[in-house]
DNA sequence: TCGTTTTCTGACCGTATGGTCAAGGTTGAG
DNA sequence: CTCAACCTTGACCATACGGTCAGAAAACGA
């Protein structure tokens, strides 16, 4: 038991300072973008002075890096759901569900990297042409075979995958837009739950691959 | 007949000129955001001394928000399409290809618009407690109408606003990952139609509102 | 306690940016 | 031609920003 299994006050500080650094970057990168943003008012948000922003993460470009490259993290978990799922029932509605919950639960990540790739991707292009497109490369093919088990009616698999990325990141990326028609106040858990249902019912329904009944048996 | 009903070298120069530092400014502000553009930039690429801008504009937030209310004329232009029409597949069909067609034609006004929100609104907050607000409300009536009517399902119309606004300007919003994802190349005419399409086709037919043939007569 | 490593931070620096200004150029009416 | 209104622009300024650094302070092992 003389081994230091505890991370130590040393690398525990660090852990600790890294997370409240990268944390305020995200909110302040997401709400006033990469430009907008500076170093003193995320070390304000963090409560650290600025200089010792630059000791842990050397330059505001490397502090962003380090911010996107957790949110694509988040990103390719959330990925999962899709797997292994035996039909679009299970599999896009599981995706469905995990992308409205990153809204809910992320949105400021959501917002760095809508403006990323908004800005040209000048940080994520090589994520984009290598992890991104594998992996809809690959839920392509899960979604044809679908459509070709008669799962599901004959939609072009990729436009599919935008709508569902679109309709799901719009929460988080136009939430200031969805809380003003709110009147103001953040969606509660019943209207997020009302939105999550909404998507999943018109796309599943809209590609075929909802429950067979017609409608007068509802 | 004696009256200058020509706008004279004049108001010509300046309107030329306007239109010129705005152009500019729009794609600066989509591809830089509000923080990361310079007015030395913007001057480059209209190709006009840096000075001269701030001739026509005082301030560089004055020149943005010029640029953000011309991008809200466009969108209210669009609005329009969705107006007078009898059925969902006529409103809502023609509202999506009005809105396709200016993600394609407006990419970067699309962009500011989307920054702007994302960054809540600091500029056309009062925009969408008004126009954008009413504008909303009654659409949310026309979609109950036509729901009423058996017209389409009985899904929560906001929520299709959301989708609608979600799916098409994801086209433009995220065009740079469409891109990438299409082998570095911009959508050609038929990729652009097979987009809106599809599109039409999953949400029309996710509400209801597709023709009512079965599957089998198609 | 001592020496070493890591962490902290106020003060400082070069640069880039938004904005100003004064002087000069251009245009069109009378 | 003359004059006033309008347009153009290089030079300039104050500020704010990203980044540096020297040295103090804290943590740790021996």
């Amino acid at each position: 038991m003389s081994g230091n299994q505890r991370p130590g006050k040393r690398s525990e500080t660090r852990r600790e300072n890294e997370r409240l650094i990268l944390e305020a970057a995200e909110k302040v990168f997401a709400e006033a973008g990469y430009g907008g943003a500076t170093m003193q008012l995320i070390a304000d948000m963090a409560g650290l002075p600025k200089a010792n922003l630059h000791y842990y993460f050397t330059t505001k470009e490397e502090l962003y890096r380090t911010v996107v490259a957790r949110i694509f993290e988040i990103w390719l978990h959330a990925a999962e759901s899709f797997d292994n799922a035996p039909s679009p029932v299970e599999g896009i509605g599981a995706y469905i569900d995990a992308k409205m919950e990153i809204s809910r639960r992320h949105p400021f990540g959501s917002k760095v990297w809508a403006s990323e790739v908004m800005h040209g991707a000048p940080v994520i292009q090589d994520y984009l042409e290598t992890t991104l497109r594998d992996w809809t490369d690959g839920r392509i093919g899960a979604i044809q075979r679908w459509i070709d088990a008669g799962l599901m009616d004959p939609v072009d698999p990729r436009h599919l995958l935008y709508m569902l990325w679109a309709t799901t990141q719009h929460y988080a990326d136009f939430g200031h837009q969805i809380e003003t028609l709110n009147g103001g106040a953040a969606l509660n858990a019943a209207q997020w739950a009302a939105a999550t249902e909404n998507v999943k019912r018109i796309i599943l329904r809209g590609i075929g691959a909802a429950d067979t009944r017609p409608d007068f048996a509802k």
